[in-house]
DNA sequence: GTCTATACTTTGATAGAC
DNA sequence: GTCTATCAAAGTATAGAC
């Protein structure tokens, strides 16, 4: 029982990883999501960009929950960050590389051409870094040391899947997860300094 | 004295940058070329696809020459790193967020609708990895390594790059380059101890 | 809210004079 | 090789009956 405007948000959401956004039509969208011509007017007054605005903030939710299915609270964070690279490739793999970030394409696209859109896009990008942010925090980083990896580990995955989709080879993904692991590990190697330096430095002041 | 085809090329990279390979109608390129209508079908018979993918190839070809200017042959290859991100974070910045990589948002486009501007992507893609394969052999990493790490700084440029123009933040470019340096010398330190373990084994042999 | 028909614009591409 | 005029198709958006 999916109303007419769900179903076209996610027919978009679905061409919008194929085409980008340029590359999709509106009529191409109430075509695929069964739906009036008339009805995406009614439900997205501003046309083809509202509603793409509300594809990417859906998209970007529905991505985002992938986040909190792999890092969760107890997990090691290493072990999560390798799993869910490795979960990512075989998607792109299995889906002829077609599915791998949602809204990528669409973001780059409209950086420099729409600004709603481009805030859309920032506010997804920024919901995923909290999300890791909160994660890694709870594991015991620094906020800003959760930052910086959350970035990291951001800028691996959106560029791998670039890299993988070009040249059609989900191993590229695969590496990038390695090296990701590996500034996880790090991070957390250096907290665990700092935590001993502070303690030993303590003691030495009694 | 440049002549016409070369003028359309670069009139075109310079779109494709800003508003990507939909994004971008044949009438803008002529017109910002100012090159006549019918001269942009004389060279290129096939039409926007074919200027397309020879934008492609020459943007490739351009901006992987900033590789070899930073990476040169004797210098830290950390450094060359870190300083090839800060000059890209600031050239992200000083030009309004609209100069990042110049085939990013067309591989993303093309990736499942182009066959011949996808594989131009990805040629272009494999020719700067093999350019920075080539100097972390030459400054001693194994072919494995080094192939592991170009692919994990590659990865974490292209993605920065996104999220930076998304967010209209150089910092993440910058972060991102910190966690590549940090890549690049934990695979040296890697192979400093693999040859140390070499020597070890091959003197308690005899 | 649904649906069809249609207006208007832009698109990529072609023809043919010069 | 240059340039203009023009085409057919595809694009977004709107009008108005139901």
């Amino acid at each position: 029982m999916t109303d007419t405007r769900d179903r076209l948000i996610e027919a978009t959401a679905e061409l919008f990883r194929l085409h980008g956004y340029n590359g999709t039509a509106v009529k191409q969208i109430v075509e695929s999501a069964s739906a009036p011509f008339g009805s995406m007017y009614h439900f997205f007054p501003d046309g083809k960009e509202e509603l793409g605005a509300a594809t990417i903030r859906w998209s970007g939710a529905t991505y985002g929950e992938l986040i909190d299915l792999f890092f969760v609270t107890g997990q090691d964070p290493v072990i999560a960050t390798r799993q869910f690279f490795e979960a990512a490739a075989d998607t792109v793999r299995d889906t002829d590389f077609v599915d791998a970030c949602p809204i990528a394409t669409v973001a780059l696209e409209v950086a420099s051409t729409s600004e709603p859109l481009r805030l859309a896009t920032a506010d997804v990008f920024e919901s995923w870094l909290a999300a890791l942010d909160g994660h890694l925090v709870a594991a015991g980083l620094t906020k800003a040391q959760a930052r910086q990896t959350s970035v990291a580990l951001f800028s691996l995955l959106e560029g791998a899947f670039m890299l993988a989709r070009a040249t059609r080879d989900d191993r590229h993904v695969r590496t990038a997860g390695r090296a990701a692991a590996e500034v996880v590990a790090a991070a957390f190697t250096r907290r665990a300094a700092q935590r001993h330096a502070r303690r030993t430095s303590a003691t030495s002041a009694r």
